[in-house]
RNA sequence: UGGGGCGUAGCCAAGCGGUAAGGCAGCGGAUUUUGAUUCCGCCAUUCGGAGGUUCGAUUCCUCCCGCCCCAG
């Protein structure tokens, strides 16, 4: 006889620890839990400088949300632990943040963090408090399987789905997570909040990135890393140039605004060039892709991906932003790494982004894993190489 | 200093006698645990300048200014 999270003992002699964000997602996770009997032992993460982040709407883990997560624990009655994670979260979150946009990708900050902060050392310090399980206010539901371990699978409100962000979590992480709001919806979770008088009940909903103060994430990067907004030139795709952008780290692929360029027709950004420091545009239709080079795939499907590829090749359903929803496509193993198909194609697929896998394309699909986009050609670029090499073939007969 | 053409918001551009389309850019907002996309809203009392004709001109006439093309 199991409990409510799958474990073969009362829930007061089972400890879970929940990762307070200090928003209403977690308050409510943990308060559930302590409704339910749960040994249940709040931990909330500090992870960047909160001077600066005080007042900002909207933010987790620093200031007023670590209060507020305190309050939150205290008329619940758990106990409840800061822990300092600026070192951590700088290093694995920060700093690769801006490598990358340096790089011409654009990041997915919350992914490198569930990964290598609240699933990774989180855990750790979650275990070392004894706990049987770590739980988060996450939309995303994980259930055990038939044969053994959990599954990861979108949340029941599709809208709320958070899945994006933790396609790296592991098996072994998957065994010790708990994510109670994923079969909920969001007015329940508010609702749930009023009935425990939690008092971030009417707290508005984070958005934006945790870490960057009134949303100019370019101002953090050239804090971090001066000089890294180099300005440099737009071009099209023939090479002429068109104007100059105030540095490679203001764009991310599919972006229309803040070109300054009129051409008659919206031009969106089509690749970015962090080499010559060049924001290469072009149509709407440019932009268009469907083989997506990864790097760093984790699968988390039945079995192991050999298996899952053993047909050469298998039907995946994709999101590559996280707002999109998911798009037919093949999954399949390359010669040193693995690629997505996608039957339609996408428009705005950025390196840096996260290519998440599910079996199937709407519903409480089981999220089967993915991997960050290493590169994506776009179609009309395949086409004019494939029509190259004809040229050349031709030439040398 | 012969001939022809053009000059409308930051850019492109319609209107050619009845009181300034549209696109791009920009700005504001909605949406979004990635400043993307998308969506909604705003954006020339004024048509290179000065006169004239007309009830009325960006539209017709004259001159001036500036650009472009052809011929010198």
């Amino acid at each position: 006889m199991s409990n409510s999270l799958d474990l073969d003992r009362r829930p007061q002699d089972t400890r879970v620890v929940v990762a307070m964000s200090g928003g209403v997602d977690s308050s409510v996770t943990a308060a559930l839990l302590k409704a339910e009997g749960y040994d249940v032992v709040g931990v909330t993460l500090q992870l960047y400088d909160h001077g600066a982040a005080t007042h900002r709407k909207g933010a987790c883990c620093a200031g007023q949300d670590i209060y507020d997560a305190r309050s939150v624990a205290e008329r619940i009655g758990i106990p409840h632990y800061v822990l300092d994670y600026e070192n951590r979260f700088k290093e694995a979150v920060i700093d690769r943040f801006a490598e990358s946009y340096i790089h011409g990708e654009t990041p997915v900050p919350c992914v490198e963090c569930n990964m290598a902060i609240k699933f990774h050392d989180l855990l750790i310090t979650a275990r070392e408090l004894g706990a049987d399980v770590l739980a988060t206010g996450h939309y995303v539901a994980s259930r055990a399987l038939p044969g053994g371990g959990r599954g990861l699978f979108r949340a029941r409100e599709e809208e709320r789905d958070q899945s994006y962000f933790l396609f790296g979590t592991t098996r072994e992480q998957l065994d010790l997570l708990r994510f109670p709001l994923g079969e909920r919806n969001k007015a329940e979770t508010r609702e749930l909040a009023r009935q425990f008088g939690l008092p971030v009940a009417e707290k508005h909903d984070s958005q934006d990135i945790c870490f960057v103060p009134s949303g100019h994430y370019a101002d953090v990067i050239e804090r971090l890393k001066p000089g890294a907004a180099e300005a440099g030139e737009i071009v099209d795709l023939e090479g002429h140039v068109l104007g100059t952008h105030s540095g490679i780290i203001h764009f991310t692929i599919g972006q229309r605004r803040g070109l300054g360029v009129a051409a008659g027709a919206p031009l969106y950004v089509v690749r970015l060039d962090a080499e010559r420091r060049q924001v290469v545009v072009g149509s709407r239709a440019a932009l268009r892709t469907s083989r997506i080079v990864l790097r760093d795939v984790n699968w988390i499907g039945e079995g192991s991906i050999e298996e899952a590829l053993a047909d050469d090749r298998r039907e995946v359903f994709v999101k590559v932003r996280s707002t999109r929803p998911p798009q037919a496509g093949w999954l399949m193993a390359t010669t040193g790494g693995y690629e997505v198909e996608l039957v339609d194609g996408e428009d705005g697929v950025s390196p840096g982004q996260a290519c998440v896998f599910y079996d199937a394309g709407a519903g409480q699909a089981r999220v089967l894993g993915g991997g960050f986009i290493k590169s994506a050609v776009a179609a009309t670029e395949r086409a004019r190489a494939a029509d190259e090499l004809m040229a050349a073939a031709t030439a040398r007969n």
